[in-house]
DNA sequence: GTCCTTCTGGACAGGTCTGTACAGGAGGGC
DNA sequence: GCCCTCCTGTACAGACCTGTCCAGAAGGAC
């Protein structure tokens, strides 16, 4: 049930050691809201419940946020400065061909490092009761997919092709995640040719092909 | 901010009045109930609340439920017995031809009536900090994609292939559904052969696509 | 040492929610 | 009319959560 906790300020010997009477930081707070939002949605991110898994009294939040929607919006603020700056990023990567684009696609979601899934997810799910949420990530969807579109215009596809194929691939890539599909690498590399074929509507090239499982063989396995 | 809320058995013409001193039904508590979990989340699914909608107080659920577990429970049993079905039973459709098949495919999510996708997008939710619900949910995917699988063999789809087809079919389609997009008919319409193209690897035949366009002719706009 | 700033703990009031106990209202069968 | 069953309202205890107030602990500057 319990599961790793973030590694608080505290117990981190990369970072300053805390001085005077302080116990944990407003990082410390937000690591651990962003944890309780990933894992058990909105509206299980209580003050008291944070403060119990850090170790320290309310009284201390309220040093370091206004109220709870301070904190909510100042993850929100997060969420919104990583996760759509990455896929931009990784489209707009230089490719020889739209396969290697692709493939640069789905490593912003393979790098666990780089597009934070949990929490993209965290915030769609939030977005289902919050006009103003939901205002925010249909603007990030939009911005997203038109970079992915633009992806595919750069390797020759006219306008039309490339809007339904960055929807097929955007979409798909969400509802992947929305299922929390949990696979070997092995699986996953096993159906990848396949899907390139799926979303590109040509053959990977052998040298694509090479590179990717290099890459492959370097990832972690997600499967537990 | 606030929405139509389901009609009351008090209300429902159709129904039989309701006798005694009774005010409302078990399944008025389940359909409220179901309202907030698909809107606001499991989380905030309350007695209290749902009482307060109803206009009826706490102890009435007390009489057809036992606690809120108990309702909750009630509910997965509903989502179980209806989503999974529809796709099951729209994929053994018969269809001369693969386009045909995806269309009908699509034919569930399409029409309110047949798959609930805000229940199912709910669950899911649910599902993230709830260990059973989430096995339940992982057996339902897997019946839905073999389905899928199945419907892309009978085509003559290798079995290779037609998994590959038919997890991109199947994530994609809940993609899109994570994403809440909401687009008018005539647009989704507009795009259409190039989907069936994407997944079906083939071009729609002239005939498909007048079935096609026959029936979303007589659907209602979702857009609003 | 002394003061200052920074941060935390404990206590309090007020709100929401759950589950239980029990009295009583309103038809239906007789 | 009378009882019986079904259903609902009120009241209560207990849990949990929020936001505020204030005393005080623990370094740093001097």
């Amino acid at each position: 049930m319990s599961r790793p906790s973030p590694i608080l300020h505290r117990d981190d010997p990369d970072k300053p050691p805390l001085s005077g009477a302080t116990k944990v930081t407003r990082e410390d707070w937000l690591a651990q809201a962003r944890d309780l939002l990933v894992h058990d949605g909105v509206a299980d991110v209580k003050i008291a419940r944070i403060g119990q898994n850090l170790n320290v009294s309310r009284s201390s939040f309220y040093w370091y946020f206004k109220n709870l929607d301070d904190l909510l919006h100042a993850l929100l603020e997060e969420w919104e400065a990583r996760n759509t700056k990455v896929i931009l990023r990784n489209c707009a990567l230089p490719a020889r061909s739209i396969t290697q684009s692709v493939c640069n696609f789905f490593l912003c979601f393979v790098d666990p490092a780089l597009f934070d899934q949990g929490l993209d997810f965290a915030v769609r799910e939030w977005a289902r009761r919050d006009a103003s949420v939901r205002a925010r990530i249909d603007e990030a969807d939009q911005r997203r997919l038109a970079a992915v579109t633009a992806m595919y215009q750069r390797h020759g596809y006219d306008a039309a092709d490339a809007d339904i194929r960055a929807r097929i691939l955007y979409y798909m890539q969400l509802g992947y995640h929305a299922l929390d599909v949990r696979e070997a690498t092995e699986t996953r590399v096993g159906r990848i040719e396949g899907y390139l074929r799926g979303f590109t509507g040509v053959d990977p090239a052998p040298e694509d092909m090479a590179d990717l499982m290099a890459m492959a063989r370097a990832l972690p396995d997600p499967a537990r």
